[in-house]
DNA sequence: AATGGCGCCTGAACGC
DNA sequence: TGCGTTCAGGCGCCAT
């Protein structure tokens, strides 16, 4: 079978911190690796490569940028915001295959910085080492704002659903958010409308978790059932979190499973291999164009 | 208002 | 060995 893939070498050696598929654990894992090294930098320079992203880079970037400190390393949802000493946020959007690179000057060394490649898109330069960014699919973003109230910030993220830690998120209010909709929770989940930070794997280990059938319509899903989802989704973000350092050290493949994901996923990419708890082979259905993966036996409608 | 579908983009894996 | 095809998916956008 194509999907059951063996690689037959070793990753290669760690060097760079770089999680390819980022969703809300991958994210927040770069934000706290880079909150400490650049909290309070200067951006001396700002050097753009490449400026078409999914959303091209706002005119004047790097000037925008300069002489600007770090003054916040924020997360919302899926977004890294860092927001400046004058009261702008620089937005950061990793997409798929978007990754943040820091690299430390080296005192003893001179500090040399490597060399560029095609998929590097630019360096914010501070005065203790350069924030890389590298997106080879380039489906990630960069947007700056002059204010997080003001446009396109706001508009950006002003749709996005609860933080899944939001306090304020409980149990009724996930069900009245689910309740209206008709669409395949799965599809629900990964539109962020309820929750955010679920991406496809989360997403397919969350209803895994609940014992629910990625095809049920959201709202024929009960409030007992929609409690259960909601901490089966705040239990797989938190155990990913946890794992997270070992994404932030490791490379990914192609599929961005690496490192523990995959060792703990009970369901993602394990199509035809007997389910974890009952045996059953696991199943791989498209849904809106994404793969979904469930066991028929462990998850009902 | 909600919904389903499309396109963006590259590299790895696959198949002939 | 080599080349064409398929697949991966977050999310803005569009038509319905």
């Amino acid at each position: 079978h194509r999907r059951s893939r063996s690689r037959g070498l070793p990753p290669p050696p760690a060097r760079e911190s770089r999680s390819a598929m980022p969703e809300l654990p991958e994210v927040e894992t770069v934000r706290r690796g880079l909150e400490p090294a650049l909290l309070g930098r200067c951006l001396h320079k700002v050097v753009v490569k490449r400026k078409d992203l999914r959303i091209p880079f706002p005119k004047g970037f790097a000037a925008r940028l300069t002489d600007r400190n770090v003054a916040a390393l924020e997360r919302r949802a899926k977004y890294i915001l860092m927001h400046l000493s004058g009261g702008e946020t620089l937005i950061v959007h990793l997409g798929m295959s978007g990754s943040l690179k820091w690299m430390a000057q080296v005192e003893t060394s001179g500090a040399t910085t490597e060399p560029a490649g095609p998929h590097d898109h630019f360096d914010l330069v501070t005065s203790h080492g350069t924030l890389r960014l590298h997106d080879p699919r380039r489906f990630g973003a960069v947007v700056w704002s002059r204010a997080m109230t003001s446009d396109p910030a706001a508009k950006l993220l002003s749709r996005l659903g609860p933080e899944p830690f939001d306090a304020t998120l409980d149990d009724a209010s996930f069900y009245a958010r689910l309740h209206p909709r008709r669409s395949a929770i799965k599809q629900v989940l990964l539109s962020g409308d309820a929750v955010v930070g679920a991406g496809n794997i989360y997403a397919c280990e969350a209803l895994f978790a609940a014992g629910i059938d990625p095809r049920t319509p959201a709202c024929r899903i009960s409030r007992p059932r929609a409690a259960r989802l909601l901490a089966s989704v705040r239990h797989t973000l938190s155990q990913a979190l946890q794992l997270g350092g070992t994404t932030l050290r490791d490379f990914s493949d192609a599929h961005g499973m690496n490192g523990e994901f995959q060792n703990v996923a009970w369901v993602y990419g394990r199509e035809g291999q007997a389910c974890q708890r009952c045996g059953t082979p696991i199943r791989r259905l498209v849904q809106a164009q994404r793969a979904t993966y469930y066991c028929p036996v462990c998850q009902k409608r």
